[in-house]
DNA sequence: CCGCTACTCAACCAAACGGTTGACAACGCC
DNA sequence: GGCGTTGTCAACCGTTTGGTTGAGTAGCGG
């Protein structure tokens, strides 16, 4: 896999670490710095780089400058992407499910003689 | 990390690979044999079949039995746990957005004044 | 200018990931 | 019952990932 190919996949897979998720998470209530970000887990500031790293990669978050400190911010508009992917293959499962419901009824509508008697077969 | 250790980061893991989204949205289309499934990719299917373990395991599809064959099933509720996730982070990042948008009117409003004249500062 | 603070870069390591091949299990069909 | 089909399990391998430590850079404050 030589490196991610696209955006999305570096977005899911950003969100599949649950430090990363909480950084996040915690990040919707607001910009912070590494420390400040870095303090509640029990790793290096280095590994927290790291995360923050897979986050700008993947165009969740932008870093600027305030002096020494380099405050993270939130870019939500990548939640889209993903959302449109989910919604788009949801929505079709779902479709497809009741459309499945809708040929179900049919055929018992049609064949509730039959469906009457052996309906419990498969 | 040990294993995923939660339900959501095997989701969000499962979907960070492009082969495994695909195979997503085949199934969104409808039910698939793990050949049928594994065609398109140039992977043998022992490869396809580790990356169905990985959807299952995330609870992205579900695998009946019918003879030798091993119909996959894409389980779209899933997508809501994600969907609920992403929701209320971008929710909250924006409503921030907003909050910090109005008061920028307000200090707009009240300093005209000076931002008339000072405003290029920076 | 020196030192402290805030952070990044580089090298390294163990574990996980995605792929391979080989063996084998489950089932329908002749 | 043996054979082909369909798919899984196991062992192995190279790359990526998430962590470490050590060194270095950037900028403020005395």
């Amino acid at each position: 896999m030589v490196e991610h190919e696209d955006r999305l996949s570096r977005v899911f897979s950003a969100l599949a670490d649950p430090t990363r998720r909480d950084m996040v998470a915690r990040l919707a209530a607001g910009d912070a710095t590494v420390s400040e970000l870095a303090a509640p887990y029990d790793v290096s500031l280095q590994a927290v780089s790291k995360h923050l790293k897979v986050l700008e990669d993947a165009g969740l978050v932008s870093r600027s400058r305030d002096a020494q400190r380099r405050p993270v911010h939130l870019d939500a508009e990548v939640f889209d992407l993903m959302t449109k992917w989910i919604e788009r293959y949801r929505q079709q499962a779902e479709e497809r499910y009741q459309r499945l419901d809708a040929l179900l009824d049919r055929l018992q509508g049609r064949d509730n003689d039959e469906s009457k008697d052996k309906g419990a077969a498969g």
